[in-house]
DNA sequence: CCAAAAGTGTTATGTCTACACCCATGA
DNA sequence: TCATGGGTGTAGACATAACACTTTTGG
């Protein structure tokens, strides 16, 4: 950060002790699956303005706590989740009256979760409630300030980072079934994939996924016990240009 | 954003009209190529704190402005370009601490120019430079705040962007080389690119570049003229699982 | 003519897709 | 034993990396 610069040049109209105050706030976007959806987890406003409309979680960030300590808290407050969940920080938003009364520039966090759905049945229900993702993105679910652009943020954040980073594998549990997994991946692109090249990819692909030598019950009708695996590091960088690491270093070609 | 929601349960502590007041300010990594090497804009600091050292350029967000506003402003301060550069914002950083004077919130953007070099020459030398990536990532230039750590973040940004968006472009002029443009790739990445293999990437890929029918006119060293392109709308999304669109929708497999 | 850089051809190797087929289970 | 999903095999299409070769310039 920090004040205006270059020495004596230019002076800003800014003195460094007199700076427009604003509220800063940090807002969680917290998305799970259920029913093989996406699923996202709405409030309802119970103060002025945009009361009683829908809005993402989020409070006041303390001058104390780190931006991702504050979205850790509001994320336990919302859902008595403490761990150490995926919680992704996507974005900032300041627009100017975007919140009516005041100045306010929110930090946005992605938090992505299992079994939210336990959570909020039990909750109150009339102020907590968990909806598809595409409610909130086709505006049949109206959400307060400009928590529609955000939640939009959120969601394409995902989609880019979940075949770069471990984040699909925070959407299951801490052993899970390959069709899990995949289920996640057509929920969260909106695609079919293919059962038996998925498991090539993603087993074949060192550090996605670890097997555990258990494998899962089948359900009621039937099928072979599909085996349980854990997260690896799961990490990947794929890109149209290869990089190519030569025997000689090459510039150009000739 | 939100005050704290959830109808009347579990009252935050927090009055909506007593907030906890920050400074929020825009910084500006300035990113640009010269030399072959990814180089970094950064400006000497005039006040305390952190006086006399180097830091990234950045000010005070205003009320009326939005944050993207705010960082086109910086950036034109600092260096005279106005026009529709690359702008793109990264994170947002508000650890408790980081600016010793007062609560600030800074949020942070990547600007990738052209020709940095030439304005940097143009103004007063003394308190702007143009320096090398590398030597503000190993630590060879100290810089004020925790700037260190956002311009990591920026590179890191950039590395992954490179391939999935157009930012290359933007290094580059309205029209370039394939050699000036896989100098980019090679720059930023750190690796060497083969240049046949490159340029079929680029030109293969659709919306990447768009042939102009003009040449460069080859350098002293001889050397058949370049074709000069312009950049398409470059777009391209790549992934280690593929997305599938069977004839009919399938699902699992069997 | 020579060196240097741009651009094209080529080939072995690897990866991806689609789908056939086998396996293990519940009912 | 039948339906259902899990898991393996595989052939053709396609993409990639490495490098030989041709083209076009400056000196």
């Amino acid at each position: 950060m920090g004040t205006k610069t270059r020495g004596g040049r230019a002076p800003e109209g800014y003195d460094p002790s007199k700076f427009p105050a604003f509220a800063v706030t940090v807002d969680v976007v917290i998305l799970t699956m259920a029913d093989s959806r996406l699923h996202l987890l709405l409030v309802r406003r119970g103060v002025a303005p945009f009361k009683g409309m829908w809005a993402i979680p989020g409070g006041f960030k303390r001058p104390t706590e780190t931006l991702g300590e504050a979205a850790k808290r509001e994320l336990a407050q919302e859902t008595g989740v403490d761990s150490a969940a995926m919680l992704t920080q996507f974005g900032a938003y300041g627009d100017p009256g975007r919140d009516p009364r005041m100045n306010v520039v929110t930090v946005a966090y992605l938090a992505v979760l299992r079994d939210v759905g336990a959570v909020v049945a039990g909750s109150d229900a009339a102020d907590a409630a968990l909806v598809p993702v595409s409610e909130a993105l086709d505006g049949t679910i109206e959400l307060a300030f400009d928590h529609a652009k955000i939640v939009r943020d959120a969601v394409e954040r995902v989609r880019g980072d979940l075949d770069l980073t471990g984040i699909a594998a925070a959407f299951v549990g801490p052993t899970f079934t390959l069709a899990e997994l995949r289920t996640v991946f057509e929920a969260v692109w909106g695609v079919q994939l293919d059962g038996a090249n998925f498991r090539r990819s993603v087993v074949t692909e060192e550090g996605w996924v670890i097997p555990t030598g258990r494998r899962a019950r089948p359900g009621a009708p039937g099928g072979k016990p599909a085996e349980l695996f854990r997260a690896g590091r799961m990490w990947k960088y794929s890109s149209p240009i290869r990089r190519s690491q030569p025997n000689e270093r090459r510039k150009g070609n000739s």
